[in-house]
DNA sequence: CGTTTCCATGGAACCGGTTCCAACATCTCA
DNA sequence: TGAGATGTTGGAACCGGTTCCATGGAAACG
């Protein structure tokens, strides 16, 4: 007679209607106890939560986005989770995120079709709450379109203007590595980074080689231009980069390269070359992945796990903040260095200046 | 005169029934249209693409959810996004969803409350359409909630019975890596592997073990109950169990490591003893991830992205497919060896016979 | 004791889609 | 020419929450 009491084979699910009926109270009076019990009798709210209980409801999320007008979700858009650093990243988003109950909707771009298509998800205007972008650069059309649809929106590892962002000293990171291997009193410097992307401003590794040169302009070191070479990001691509360097009739004594992934290719090379590292060549890095420790790299730290976290608090600080919607807040998180077995000081022989008292250094377990 | 004609400025969002005026039709058509396009005259099509087009209309995702009674999202529950291997799978889930236009839910868990709070969310009646879970067993608590939420779901990395599953066949991958450790001649062997979870069945570290087990037992060798070692999924647990084991009186030749997180353990352990290897000691991974190649380490390759792929195509044709809801469809991937640098022939000085000849502590039944 | 204030409460209207049915137009076939 | 089949269309009802207003009773006040 009774529509199911138990939730166990029923065919509909229960509503908040069903619980109403059954607690002998209205809706009204049912929404205001699920949504925290406010103006509610102690009475009235036990007998609610009982009959919660014994009818076993949940209550519908589409139902309560649609009449709230939003939804409690939140989106990450990252490039494919190839890259370590992307994932690193993403870890700490996620701890944050979940630990606040929202859900979390992940989309990933590769192509081109993709990112347009995503971004139209992205912007409807019930589905998310607050986004946090990785990694890419909105093009002039999604940042209209994301002030167009007023979602709050961090962006991470990128930091364009008018949004609020996390991110790092990219030129300062350059100069923290390049100036490591200048202590060691090396003058002859290579530098290996990503290809520039003229549609977008600035990427990081452009502003990693900006301090890269401030660096040496700094200590009063020429540069070679044959040895500033910027490949794709990857392994591969930048050990044919760093062979050809390293194949020229004078070479680097060390090489800087924009990424840990791009500096394991540098050691593919030098190992091609049948160069020891240091001895022959030193080898720095940027951002400290968890490879770097395994293969001894020296690098330059970067905090990626709590840049996510870092930029999941910082949304979370905007959507149950005041209001001003859209201007910026850019965070900018430290760097150290992370020397290990890969750098030291350059060979004796051409060793003019400095340093070269001593040329035997007592490395050797890296070959 | 009209409501905003532009998207603009609006303070209130177009909604279907802005469109269906503006085109002179009715909701229904417009729905239609939304939809397909089905039983509408080419006319009719044409004019109200146009109104929605000229409004800038973007259906509301809550809206559809709610009166359709589903939403279009899949989630995927997994634990924290640390261990490689997950990632591995989650990429390869998420490629193959994000090309077929579902949201995708992430969500990890660490803690007990967490993962119960996530299986609530989960089950949430119009929230999700599908389901993966990544290296998670399920409790039969949550066995019966998804089953009577009714919600398709593939589990990965697990194979729980009456679910559709992708996994590997870990026996075989055990027997596998021990066979190539046997054909350098080793008769010496040592097990690193996950603790065993009483409460779940079997873990795949568990299953290795087993395969390890039969092909020693195939090959008439004795187990020495010292050398199989049971530590927490972690490098350094793995180090300081590995490093017990070789300080030993009689250490074994070969360590196979249920996982290539616990083989970097091993070899851990095997520099803080100077033991070289594969000189003294050969060691042997499990996964194939990322890094092994890096360090050298043989293993056995799992294809983990590609189980990530498979899952969420099983998934896919489940949420299509007919509708026989719950049967169990297990899909067992195929593994190969990846012998590289640390394994090879135990060193000579152990090469007499087969470890046992004093039979104190072996339980051989060999010879 | 009458009036005002306050609180708990019930329930209608609403959010914006989908679905279904009735209504109508057109076409087909006898 | 009429009956039936087919195809297109409009719009009411519905999905299941939230919100807001009207109501009634208790408490506070003069």
């Amino acid at each position: 007679m009774e529509p199911v009491p138990t939730s166990h084979g029923a065919r509909r699910a229960n509503t908040i209607r069903d619980v109403a009926r059954h607690a002998g109270v209205g809706v009204g009076t049912v929404s205001r106890v699920l949504n925290g019990g406010e103006r509610v009798s102690a009475e009235t709210l036990d007998r609610v939560q009982a009959a919660i209980r014994e009818l076993g409801y949940r209550p519908s999320a589409a139902a309560r986005a649609l009449s709230r007008g939003v939804a409690s979700a939140i989106g990450v858009t990252a490039p494919h989770l190839t890259s370590p650093s992307v994932v690193a990243r993403l870890r700490g988003v996620v701890d944050t995120l979940g630990n606040n109950s929202y859900d979390i909707g992940l989309a990933t771009v590769e192509t081109a079709s993709q990112r347009e298509r995503r971004m139209k998800q992205v912007c409807q205007r019930d589905h998310l709450n607050g986004l946090i972008v990785i990694s890419l650069h909105p093009t002039a059309e999604e940042r209209r379109q994301l002030i167009e649809a007023e979602l709050p929106v961090v962006f991470l590892d990128v930091a364009p203007e008018g949004f609020p962002s996390v991110d790092i000293d990219n030129t300062a990171g350059g100069r923290i590595a390049t100036e490591h291997l200048l202590e060691f009193g090396h003058t002859a410097l290579g530098f290996i980074g990503d290809l520039p992307e003229p549609e977008f401003e600035f990427t990081s590794s452009a502003r990693r080689l900006t301090g890269f040169l401030d660096a040496c302009a700094a200590a009063g070191i020429g540069q070679n231009l044959d040895w500033i070479v910027r490949v794709a990001h990857a392994r591969e691509a930048a050990a044919v980069g760093a062979e050809t360097m390293l194949r020229g009739a004078k070479r680097p004594t060390a090489i800087f390269a924009a990424s840990d992934t791009q500096a394991l290719g540098v050691l593919d090379a030098a190992r091609r070359l049948g160069l020891s590292v240091p001895g022959d060549l030193s080898v720095m890095g940027f951002d400290d992945l968890e490879f770097a420790e395994l293969v001894g790299l020296s690098t330059v730290h970067q905090p990626l796990v709590e840049s996510g976290r870092c930029a999941a608090d910082l949304l979370l600080s905007r959507m149950s903040g005041d209001g001003t919607p859209q201007d910026d807040d850019h965070v900018v998180l430290p760097l150290h260095l992370e020397p290990r077995g890969t750098t030291g000081p350059p060979p004796a022989r051409s060793t003019h200046t400095p340093a070269g008292k001593r040329g035997d250094r007592p490395t050797g377990h890296h070959e």
